[in-house]
DNA sequence: ATCTCTGGTGATCGCTCGATAAACTGAGCC
DNA sequence: GGCTCAGTTTATCGAGCGATCACCAGAGAT
């Protein structure tokens, strides 16, 4: 990490003259904490505080704010793309639930932490593209996925692509889970400790209710699980 | 709605100098729009503009702009609790999955808008007293109420309060809602246009997991509610 | 020892922000 | 008609913002 320590100049308490590389990320990091805390609207002097430099110097490494914080957004979205849960999700060698509550145990560890879901939901109200790709994303790599496998699970016909309805229930569940990691990192929220419970408890009751609608969709062809009016 | 439109002066295509109380109220509605659009960054300039007066206007009627904000605080989260949920929720003479439907069909009619959705988040971010105000307020009056109207209907003791694990069974089901307006208004994702539908199915699968977990707290004390490998 | 190249700084520009003070204006009252 | 008072505007302040440019300085090559 520590890069070519002066021999000399054993004081001098901020050691500067980073590769440009070093420099370049380790604006971005910080960047990335400011953001997160101050939104978008951080200052550029807070940010060059931060570093423990000057803020002109910014200017060496991104042509622009709008620049440094695309890159911000570019290695938020991306972190929680590294755990590959295609094979995860689809390994059939193993039993269904158990896949499903590994993949959330991990993906939820990888974005349950104030950072990463305060960039999120900030970039969210600014209504950008990166954030309507990675919806779109947790929709198709994600919870299609999980729809194919229950349903092959339950010995149903393996259609390309889910019903609106079944899509809907996924939906709820995965933003109910999402909802617990907003309550814990941005309302501060007391929630129940144990994640792994939460995870397994929100599971218990998805393909509880995936189970019924299956059934119900043999049974009669396509009726609603219940009408109420 | 309009007042006093003055006999002369026809042409005048902004009627200016209103009461005192009517131009007080415009500040806040109009600053709601704005704030929950362009966040609470947004410019005390631009608010003026879409009032059809000055800026400094605006210092007649509130000391700061953080006063504005706190009083656009006041008039989002109160809201929604015009509904009256108590009567709603606890009136045992109806079935209580029809309650529970009108109940939160009732309530996102409330808040599920872009207006109310973002005010929230935005003002969520910032960590106010406000917002942790509201989230033990639904805790308190929606979750935990919901909690003991289930377990009289099961048939279980009534406890004063819920345990740890229902209460967080009824987050994650609330929050799965709540998150559904999040896509649709926040994201502005495409989202099952049935919006009872939605809720219907939702409850479908709380209920049914409520149901199993009371019986396997009965049966045997405190088992997984299903466990599939 | 000197040169050079590059990471880093100081000063500053133009703009927008929230906020203030003083001047203006028009409807209601005598 | 003229007075008054409340709603509104004009002008302006100081601070902070993103961005630019000329300059500085220190490590490595020669």
């Amino acid at each position: 990490m520590n890069r070519k320590m002066p021999v000399k100049r054993v004081f001098r308490t901020k050691q500067k003259r980073l590769s440009a590389d070093d420099r370049r990320s380790e604006f971005v990091t910080k960047a990335t904490e400011l953001f997160a805390e101050e939104g978008f609207g951080g200052g550029t002097r807070a940010l060059a505080r931060k570093l423990g430099v000057t803020q002109p110097l910014l200017y060496r490494y991104f042509p622009s704010k709008d620049d440094l914080i695309k890159e911000v957004y570019r290695k938020v979205y991306l972190e929680p793309l590294e755990i590959g849960w295609e094979k995860l999700l689809s390994d059939r060698s193993r039993p269904l639930r158990a896949r499903l509550q590994e993949f959330y145990e991990v993906y939820t560890d990888a974005i349950f932490n104030r950072r990463w879901l305060r960039i999120y939901l900030y970039s969210g109200l600014k209504g950008l593209d990166i954030n309507r790709w990675y919806v779109g994303m947790v929709k198709d790599k994600i919870l299609t996925r999980i729809l194919r496998e229950c349903r092959h699970d339950a010995g149903l016909a393996t259609q390309s692509r889910p019903s609106a309805a079944e899509l809907e229930l996924a939906w709820v569940f995965h933003g109910g889970i999402f909802y617990y990691g907003v309550r814990k990192y941005i309302y501060e929220a007391p929630v129940l400790e144990d994640k792994a419970q939460m995870i397994s408890d929100a599971l218990d009751i998805f393909l509880a209710g995936f189970e019924r609608m299956a059934e119900s969709a043999t049974d009669r062809r396509r009726v609603p699980i219940k009408v109420v009016g």
